[in-house]
DNA sequence: AATGAATGAGAGTTCATTCAT
DNA sequence: TATGAATGAACTCTCATTCAT
């Protein structure tokens, strides 16, 4: 952000400018969203964008904080509780398809990020697999999964909800099967019990 | 392509416009890349970019065929053989990881295609899948790995990969140690042995 | 219009390029005339032709109506005369013929406009039958013409006055000589009295 | 025509190119074609085209002559005879509203020229009038119609029958009803009546 | 007579961004 | 803070036309 709002006016201001382009960037894609829609959509004046943000990479960079954070709170990556038994649920697979689910367009703009503001993108990965491996390990000192390295381990959990995630809810969107649930939950099992 | 060229003289023109546009994709972007670029560095007039290729996206979509192409010789998926030890190597990350640090811009191009051709990129994987888990499958009947659903495991184990890739290749560019290596193989080796 | 201006300044600056695209439409005609020419002899940048119009095609849009408007309020239809003698003077062709001499060019964005927004063309002819229309029908009530369908008449009137002016003004350029115009009289009259 | 055709096999390539032509202008307007539509549709190599035509301008100077051979044909201008009764028949307006229902996309064509090769448009008008008006003298010489200057006379009448053309049969598409066919008829008896 | 390849001027249009008020 | 006006670089794409064979 560019300037930060000091009224509360000019908060609520800030607030519909990124109400706006989280909408259209999910709808249209960034690259087919213009500060004019932006600024239209928000009942604000053309200009005003560049009062608050810097550019459009600007503000796709404020839209991936605000993403990750509501992606984070809706996981619950610090509370996971691997005890019993393994599966999706406990490695919070289930969560993650079912905030997919629920925001498909939202995580488009990911996408979008990784191609116009990599940073962004970069550091919403990193963050999550941050947490998540502290939740990793948490796990692995009290015996509850196998023993590798946290970060490593993040990225893979990452790496198969991302790509799963992408094929069977975003592209083809039918969901995994009964089957594949138990398939998935076996690998998982297989390759994270103690 | 929008045209197929009948002559020699044509081919070899398509040929300098692929190449062309291949390395600047590369190098800049989609999106920063403009056809006059392309032309320029093809050596040829900017209007016969469009005598065979019908928009920009149109090229895009035929350089996702060639990297396809590429990386599946390169990976050769359909001679996978599981026998004896599972590990990286086995499954193909090992060259998938070589392949990637010596193309590491052209996955760049991959990643805009995301974005600006998503029909392109699903093709991309679901491709890449379909082979791959025709390997599988064989594994599977031969005994050599777990049985479950062939293509969730394909899409599993590219998913590992990718996003492997670009944490600790593309992104980081340390590639992964030695200990990390271990980790990924006791992974997969718990994951995969039948 | 796309966009209408809500200052004196804005008000200006489509002022200027409307004007400048009446002259130039007049002089090289709709095709020959590109958006940067009206700019530059607008003395704006081009890009705010974009602003204020959605296209070419808009402002042409645009000039039908201005052109519609003069040549209503120079022809004064609604004020028509027919008592005493029949002839064109009264009947408006006169006028007509006038306006034509004096708008020549004017009369080239018409016939674009019927290649190029027919829509537009329709209305102009649509909007000036109408109000021909009901001062023929005010003349047939008085008894002073004879009673026919007026706007079926109208258009007839049109036509004619229409086709002459093709031939004996804009192509010829000569105008009619005494003996046609007193022909011209004599059909008037023979079909238009009570 | 730039270059005429010496053997059989040219005249054919010819004919193809001119009927395709024809058909494309008449679909999509002139300006909406190129040549290459044209060279695609008649089967023939795009550079072909500048072989026998000089330009795009060139070919539709050649189909306002077929269309003007064609009408005329049709209307019979030359063999009218109006004896009897002064009505839309003898004048020949049944035959050209006729004409045009069955033509209405050829005489876009014509419309299309009055923009893009005016000199031809003019030319067509011109002789449909330098006809019409030959058989118009006959008839006064005979008594038949009232003695006026034949060639005001012509236009008149093609001024009437075009507008006429135009709001009822081109942009309504409801031809008139017998109501105004009677009218039309009157005035059309009233004016020319001996 | 015919083909296929190549040219390049130029068009309309978009849009991020800046500026004056 | 906010508005409305203005800028102008840059882009994709079209297409009439020419040329070599």
């Amino acid at each position: 952000m560019y300037y930060v709002p000091k009224t509360e006016k000019g908060r609520e201001t800030v607030e519909k400018i990124i109400k706006a382009s989280m909408e259209l960037f999910s709808e249209k894609g960034f690259t087919a969203t213009s500060i004019s829609d932006i600024a239209e959509k928000a009942g604000v004046a053309h200009g005003l964008f560049y009062f608050y943000f810097k550019s459009k990479y600007d503000i796709l960079d404020e839209l991936v904080k605000i993403i990750n954070k509501n992606m984070r709170r809706y996981l619950k990556l610090n509370t996971m509780n691997l005890s019993n038994r393994i599966d999706m649920e406990k490695v919070g697979f289930t969560k993650f398809f079912e905030w997919l689910e629920n925001n498909r367009n939202i995580y488009r703009i990911l996408i979008d990020a990784q191609v116009h503001k990599p940073e962004a993108y970069m550091w919403f990965y990193e963050t999550l697999a941050d947490r998540y491996s502290q939740g990793l390990k948490k796990a692995m000192l009290e015996g509850q999964i196998v023993k590798v390295n946290p970060e490593l381990l993040a990225y893979t959990l990452i790496g198969i909800s991302h790509m799963l995630g992408l094929r069977y809810i975003l592209w083809h969107r039918e969901g995994l099967t009964e089957k594949e649930l138990n398939d998935l939950n076996l690998l998982l099992e297989r390759m994270l019990r103690p």
